[in-house]
Formats: structure tokens, C-alpha cells, sequence
DNA sequence: TGTTAGCACTCCATGTCGGCGAGTGCTAAC
DNA sequence: GTTAGCACTCGCCGACATGGAGTGCTAACA
């Protein structure tokens, strides 16, 4: 994998990416002597393809046309040859004044982020807010809906909101609720929702007789509330920018895309991925196992709270994208996003 | 406007618009006398297509192809020459169960049935959540944030949570904030939000002095946490949906839609004028003043709460959709959300 | 030995042309 | 009022030529 490139193969397959991703358009070896200031000649660049391609790197669509770069071509381009300037002082500034975060709610956060990121990349925005399993506990609240049915409104540390609605086999009244509820808000808060489950797991092997009464009910009624994994909640913004991409353009990829974007199942495997790792992450086309997002890229980095990785934001185009553009934005977008959710948490 | 049409026109234009929307291209004579067993010739239907061409039914995209329906050809079409059927109770067995509503919160409902408008329809499905300013109030909270910022959780009689962050002015302690979250939901149950505004201003008319301390802090609060108006909320569902019509199928036609899709609130424009009428509304391309959606038909209407109308949902497509499909599954549905919502809130 | 110029070749994209099919409008006959 | 017939109009499609861009190969050059 870690084939040697000499510095002129380095130099050629470096036009030869950034021309395909500037025109999305077969690159010829004419083109690249007069673009780039190169002093050679068509013909060595020619050779040089040549062997570029028995290596892997490139590809050529058809007999007579330029050369393409292939995901192992894009893949050395971005490991190797391409330095990612920081962003300037100055357009840090711009992009934290993009974001207009007072007053919103981490739902809105995240909506916002997702936007913002597509607007400034030009692609789609997707962002996985913070797992629930790793929000840390600071209230939460019952609601009787009707006979039995109770509505439980759990809020994180970071102000994210979660319901869902439980079937309680008691039919409690208003006044035990209250006590259970200033039970939990007095003992859980800090912890995150992961170590609340292993807490009630290991308390409910022990003898009940252990517990008074309102603990026990207390438990019983947070280990519904709390116990089941919730959905993921993944926010993509600016999915018709895909529709820009000409790669994209025949019906037939369009509908492909659209159902992975619509569908997030995928988008959550891969942002998962994505979340293991820190700092900027970037999954080409076909490496990534689902062959849905075939011909896309991600680059996508995760944010953090207090309490370790918690959600994952990220950009999604055509595998031909402007990374040295995006991934220095994603960087920042990232840790600026962290920043925001441990000041929340204040 | 109310021109009249003799049966054999009125048999003719239906053809057309039914062979129009099986097959998305422009109708001939000779097919139309074909297809559907009519004992004229050609040469006749061609004498009646004329007519119609003259009264605005129907245009000819080119000298020599057929003629496709004009926006007043399918009105004509749906307001006299369509008979919607009702579902049959088997059908209407069917569509209840494809919804899984059980254990699943208002908003995840709205989700849902948008997903199931969508699938049944094969086209785009829309929800537009009850209004804020129209739901009933059920429950309050509010939780500290960092110093100042008031996290305030709201939910409805139906269950619909929605949460807002504010800034308070003042930095309330815990007890006094559990003494006015209890004051408010002792009073306010019942209400709805428009009511609870009106009141709001009414008793801030009046002389401070006749309030006691809590009732005018409780009042502020909720001033803060209600006054605003919510952006509303609308599901989209199935968007893909719009990329398998053929009318759509060039990439300049797919942005646009998309764009709008994307955006929300000419949607929303669009569904608050659907719920103003009642029983189900048909909106047709270009009558909406807003282009945007040119060429695309809406079919939706309200369903209701407790309370009054209260949210609008509605399947969009092109201008050339199976309406006699569409129409009863829409109508049903908006009967079986009001019944579910009507029934949450016993 | 590496580099370059030249040349024949391959393909794609584009444009033109003619035929075919579907449809129309008109007229004359029934 | 209805129909058959006919000339006409277009759009679509396949065939064909053309030009341009690119390639690979070979031979000459430094």
C-alpha cells in the first residue's frame, strides 16, 4: 500500500486531483502541462500517467480520454500530498458569527450546525447529536397523558431534550410522582445515562427488601423511563446541494443518494464510525462498506460535552470535493461546537 | 369561469386527463378512442379536442404532439368529472394498521404518519403539527440552565412537548421556581395557549398592586415562556418520491422543488391556507400564488384536537397525480390523527 | 537514459440529414 | 352531426461525417 511515488509522480497525480476536482471532467495530459507550470512536455506527463495508472492511482473511463484519479489516487492525494492550512484568524471570526446560537435549544444547536456547514461547504451538512446513552443526567419530569400513560421528559446536561411516552403498570397518583420525581432530580444528576444503567442493573440484583418504598417505586419507574436505547437523531442539511454535483445529475444516482440520505440508518453506521476516532476523519466512496453513498465522501469529525465523545458532525459530497476547503472548516466547526456545549454546561 | 360542457366533451376530457396522468404524456385522438370504448372516430374526438383546446382544457406542448390538461383542465376534472369513492372498510383496516402509533410520543405520530402518507400515496407527504398558539396546556416546566438561562419544557394536552430556552431577567431560585411551575400548572390546565395569551394581556392592564408576589412572578415567567410564537413544525416525508416522476426527472426542475421542500415555509404558507377550510383541499401548480411549486398538485386537510383545527397534513406531487387514489386516503387519515389526538387527550 | 516531437489511432461529442410515426386541421362525402 | 381521407407538421431516432482531445508508440535528441 505504501508504494513510493517519485517527486514528479507526486507532482503530476497533485494536478491531475485538483483539476478533476475543479472540473469534474477527465483530466489529458495536455491540460496539465499548461495549467500547471510545468516544464515538460505532454508527452512525459503522458508516461508519467501511464504509470500512475498501472499503479492504481488512475483510471481512464474510456480508451481516449483523460485520466480520472481512482479512491486509492484520492486516498494518496489526502494522505500525502495535501497540506491543510489552518484558518485564518479572520475567517474563524466569520464562521463563529455565522452560527447564531443564543436562545436556541440543542435541537436547534444542531440544526443550526448542520446548516451553516452546508452553506459554507457548498455540500451537505449532516450532524449526529450527542448519544443519548452518553448525555449526562440533570432533570427530568412525568407527565400523565391519559389512564396509565405517562410522558417522560428527560433533559441533559447540555439542554437537549428527550421524551417518550411509558406504559406504567401503576396507575400512580400526581402526589407519588412528585416524590419520585424530586427523588431522581436530587440523586441523579452528574451521572451520565450509562452509568445510571449499570447502577440500577446492579441495585435490582440486590435484595429488594433493602429499599423503602418510594425508592423502589423510583427505580422501577426510571428503568422504564430510561432503560431503552433511543433512535439517534441525525440532522442533514442542504441535501439539495447534491443535486449541484454533475456526477449526480442523472436521475438514477439522484434517487440512490436521496433514499441513503433519507433513510440515516446507513448515516448513523458510518457517523458511528467516525466517532471512534478523533479529530477529522475522512471516508472515501467505496472503502465505506455501503456502497449506497457509492462516489461520496465524508469528512466528519466528532464534538464532545463534558463527559468524553458525544456526537459527530460532518460534510457529505461527491468523492471529487474541495478537501482542502472543507476539512479545515469541519476541524473548527467541530471544536467550536465543544466549546459551546461545556460552556452550556456551566 | 362555470363554462358549460356537453356530456361527450365532458367524456372526453376525462380520457384525457385520466390517460394523461397513467402515462405523463401528451394524449391523442386515436389513443383516447382506443383505450377507452368510445363509438366515435378519431376525427370527432379530434373536432371535441379542439373545442376544448379553446376554452382553455387543455393545451398542445407542440403543433403535432397530443394535448395535455391545463391547470383549469384538472380542476374541471377533479371538481366535476371526479368521483371519489369512499375507502371500503377493508381498506381503512388496512391503512389503521399501517400506522404504529402505540408508545410513540406527538411528535414521532406527526413522523409517522407522514411516512405512511408517503408510502400509500407514492408521493411526497406533508404534516404540519398542531399550532402552538392552538394547543391546549397541560404541563410546564422550567429548568436552570447556566446562571440566568431558563430552559422551559411545555407540554400539551396531546402530548406534543416543546421546549424553548430563555434568558430570565432575574436568577429565580429553586424553590421559587418550584413554587410558580406549580402555581402555573395549577392554573393554567385546560387553556389554550391563545387564551392564556389574551388573559396575559389583560391582566397586565390592571393595577400591579391587586397581584400577589407569586402570581406577578408566575406571570412574567410565563409571559417569557409562551408570548412567543413557535416556529411551526412541518414533517416531510418521502421527498425521493418527487424524483420518480418524469416531470421531474431534469436536474433544474429537481433543484427547484427541492429548494422549496427544503425551505418550509412556503409549505407552511401553503398548509395554514388548506387549514382554514375544512374537509379535504386540493391546491393546484400554478393557482398557488407561490411558483415555486409549479407544476406540483397539494391534497390535504386538517385534523383536529380537542380544541378547533389544529394541524394540516397532505400529500404534494406533480399537478398529474391519481387523485381519486389520493383523496380518500388523505380525507381518512385526517379523520384517524383527529381521532387519535381526541382520544390522547382523555 | 531520460526527454521530446511526431504520427497514427481511438473515441466522444456534435451536427446534419432523412425516414418514420403520431398527431393535427381541413375538406368533402355520408 | 359524423366520418373518411389527405396533406402537413413536428419530434424522435439512427446513420453518417467531422472535429477535437487524448493516447500509445517510435524515433530522434541531449
Amino acid at each position: 500500500m505504501a508504494e513510493e511515488l517519485n517527486q514528479r509522480g507526486q507532482d503530476i497525480l497533485e494536478a491531475i486531483v485538483e483539476d478533476y476536482i475543479a472540473s469534474a471532467e477527465p483530466v489529458g495530459s495536455r491540460s496539465i502541462t499548461r495549467r500547471h507550470a510545468m516544464d515538460l512536455s505532454p508527452a512525459t506527463v503522458r508516461n508519467v500517467m501511464a504509470d500512475l495508472e498501472d499503479m492504481g492511482f488512475l483510471c481512464s473511463p474510456h480508451t481516449s480520454a483523460g485520466r480520472i484519479p481512482t479512491s486509492k489516487g484520492f486516498h494518496y492525494y489526502i494522505d500525502t500530498l495535501l497540506e491543510v492550512r489552518d484558518l485564518s484568524a479572520l475567517e474563524k471570526q466569520r464562521l463563529s458569527k455565522s452560527y447564531q446560537f443564543q436562545g436556541l435549544q440543542m435541537e436547534d444547536v444542531m440544526q443550526e450546525v448542520g446548516r451553516v456547514l452546508s452553506g459554507i461547504s457548498s455540500y451537505t451538512g449532516l450532524v449526529m447529536a450527542p448519544k443519548f446513552s452518553s448525555t449526562v443526567f440533570r432533570h427530568i419530569e412525568f407527565v400523565k397523558l391519559s389512564h396509565g400513560r405517562l410522558l417522560v421528559i428527560f433533559v441533559s446536561e447540555t439542554g437537549l431534550v428527550q421524551n417518550k411516552v411509558i406504559e406504567a403498570e401503576v396507575d400512580w397518583s400526581a402526589q407519588e410522582l412528585e416524590r419520585m420525581t424530586n427523588y431522581l432530580n436530587h440523586t441523579l444528576p452528574g451521572m451520565s445515562i450509562q452509568e445510571i444503567r449499570t447502577r440500577l442493573a446492579d441495585e435490582l440484583q440486590l435484595e429488594k427488601a433493602r429499599f423503602d418504598q418510594l425508592q423502589e417505586q423510583a427505580m422501577s419507574l426510571s428503568k422504564a423511563a430510561l432503560m431503552d436505547e433511543i433512535e439517534e437523531k441525525v440532522f442533514i442539511s442542504g441535501t439539495s446541494r447534491m443535486l449541484e454535483q454533475p456526477e449526480f445529475s442523472t436521475p438514477g444516482k439522484m434517487k440512490k443518494i436521496f433514499h441513503t440520505l433519507e433513510s440515516k440508518e446507513h448515516l448513523v453506521k458510518l457517523l458511528d464510525q467516525a466517532q471512534a476516532a478523533d479529530g477529522v476523519q475522512i471516508f472515501i466512496g467505496s472503502q465505506t462498506e455501503h456502497d449506497a453513498i457509492e462516489g461520496c465522501s465524508l469528512i466528519s469529525s466528532p464534538f464532545s460535552g463534558k463527559k468524553g465523545a458525544v456526537g459527530t458532525l460532518g460534510v457529505i459530497g461527491p468523492v471529487r470535493m474541495d478537501y482542502s476547503h472543507v476539512i479545515p472548516i469541519v476541524d473548527f466547526t467541530a471544536q467550536l461546537v465543544s466549546r459551546i456545549l461545556k460552556r452550556e454546561a456551566e
